[in-house]
DNA sequence: GCCATATGTTATTCACCAATCACATTGAAC
DNA sequence: GTTCAATGTGATTGGTGAATAACATATGGC
C-alpha cells in the first residue's frame, strides 16, 4: 500500500518479508518469531529486514494495513456496484467471505496480534477498522430500520466474528462450498433470508 | 480447579494472580505484561508468583483450563437438563452466551493467546476444546440430520466466533438485551427459528 | 507461646533477541 | 565498464525480563 521500494529486487523481498511475517506470526505468535526467522523465510538474513522496515513492529503494521485496506476497498466497490441496501449488504458479506477465505493466515494475525502494534499505529488501524464497520452499520440500518444502534453493532461485529472464524479450524471441501455455508449463516444471523 | 493452596492466604493470592493475569493479558498481551506487573496487580512481588506457579506459562495455562472447564461443565449440565436435541442446542447457546458475557476478558485471552501456551499444554487444552465442540457437533447433527460434517463444523465454529465477538467491542445496554441479540443471531445462523 | 511450613522480599544471574555497525555485493543508468 | 545507490551479511551490543538464591515474616496446629 505504501513505500514501494526503488528497485525490483527490493519490491520482491519486501513482499516476501510481509508474506513470511503473516505466515510465521499466524503460526507461532509475534514474539515467538525472531527477526532472523522472518528473514530466513524470505530468503535473506535478519539484518536485511532493516533495509525495508524501520523495526520489527513495522512489519506487523504493514500486515494490518493490508488487511483493513483490502476490506475497505472491497466494501467501497460493493457500494458503487449495487443500488439497494439489501444487495449492497449481500455484496459486503460475499466480499468479506472471499477475503477471509483467501487470507486465512492474515486474518488470524489480525485477530490475535492487535496488542503488539505500537500505540499510534494501533489507533490508526482502529480508525480504519471503524470506517469499515461504519459502512456495514449504515447498510444494516437501511435494511432493518427498526433496529437500535446496539442491535446493529452486535449484528455487525457478530457477523465479523462468524466469518473470521474460518481462520480457527481446518476446513473441508472446496472454498466455494465453504463460502456458501458462511453466506447462509451470515444472512441468517442478519435476518436477511425471509424477504 | 486444581492445586488448592494449603493456607487461606495462599488461596487468596493464587486467585488474585489468576484474575490479574486474565485482566492484564487481555489488555496488553501475554508478552507485554511482566511477572512483576502481574504480582503488583495481585498485591505481591513478582518473585512471589513462583510460590504458586512453576513459571509464567503456568499462569496462562490455568486461565485457559478454567475457560474450557466452565464451558464443558455448562454444556454437560445442559445435556442432562433437556430431552430434545433442539432444546439442548438452545441451552448450549444460552450457556455459552452467558459465560462469554460474564467473562469477556478471559474470552479475549482465550482467543488471542493460544500460541503462547507450551506445546504440551496447548495439546491438552485443544483436546478439551474438541470435546466441547463435539458436544455441539452431535447436537447440531441431531437437529439437522441432512447436514454434512463440513456443514456442521462450519456452523459450530461460526457460532463460537459470533458469540465470542462480544470480547471485541464496547457493548451498550444491559447484558440481558445483549444476550437476547446474540441468541437471535445464533439461532438464525443455525437455522433454528423456522420450526 | 512455639515451631514448622507456607508465603513473601530484594538483589542477582543468565539467556535471549532486536537493533546497529562496518563491510560486501548487486544492478541499472550513463 | 565504471559508478553510485540499493541491498545484503556476519559480528557485536545493549536492554529486558524470567527465573533463582538467600534471607525474612506470617500462619496455623499443638
Amino acid at each position: 500500500m505504501v513505500a514501494t521500494a526503488p528497485t525490483a529486487r527490493g519490491q520482491r523481498t519486501r513482499a516476501s518479508l510481509l508474506a513470511a511475517t503473516a505466515e510465521l506470526v499466524a503460526a507461532r505468535g509475534f514474539h515467538a518469531v525472531g527477526i532472523s526467522d522472518i528473514g530466513a523465510a524470505a530468503g535473506v538474513s535478519g539484518a536485511a529486514i532493516y533495509r525495508h522496515f524501520a523495526n520489527k513492529d513495522a512489519l506487523l503494521v504493514a500486515v494490518f494495513e493490508s488487511v483493513v485496506g483490502d476490506l475497505l476497498e472491497g466494501a467501497r466497490s460493493a457500494i458503487e456496484a449495487h443500488a439497494t441496501a439489501e444487495a449492497t449488504l449481500c455484496a459486503f458479506i460475499d466480499a468479506h467471505i472471499q477475503f477471509a477465505l483467501a487470507n486465512r493466515t492474515v486474518i488470524k494475525v489480525y485477530d490475535q496480534e492487535a496488542h503488539n502494534l505500537p500505540a499510534t499505529d494501533r489507533a490508526r488501524v482502529r480508525r480504519q477498522q471503524r470506517s469499515y464497520a461504519n459502512l456495514w452499520f449504515r447498510t444494516v440500518e437501511a435494511v432493518n430500520p427498526t433496529w437500535s444502534e446496539a442491535d446493529i453493532a452486535a449484528a455487525v461485529h457478530g457477523v465479523f466474528g462468524l466469518i473470521n472464524s474460518v481462520a480457527d479450524y481446518r476446513i473441508n471441501g472446496t472454498a466455494a462450498q465453504h463460502a456458501a455455508r458462511l453466506r447462509t449463516m451470515a444472512e441468517g444471523a442478519l435476518d436477511l433470508e425471509r424477504r
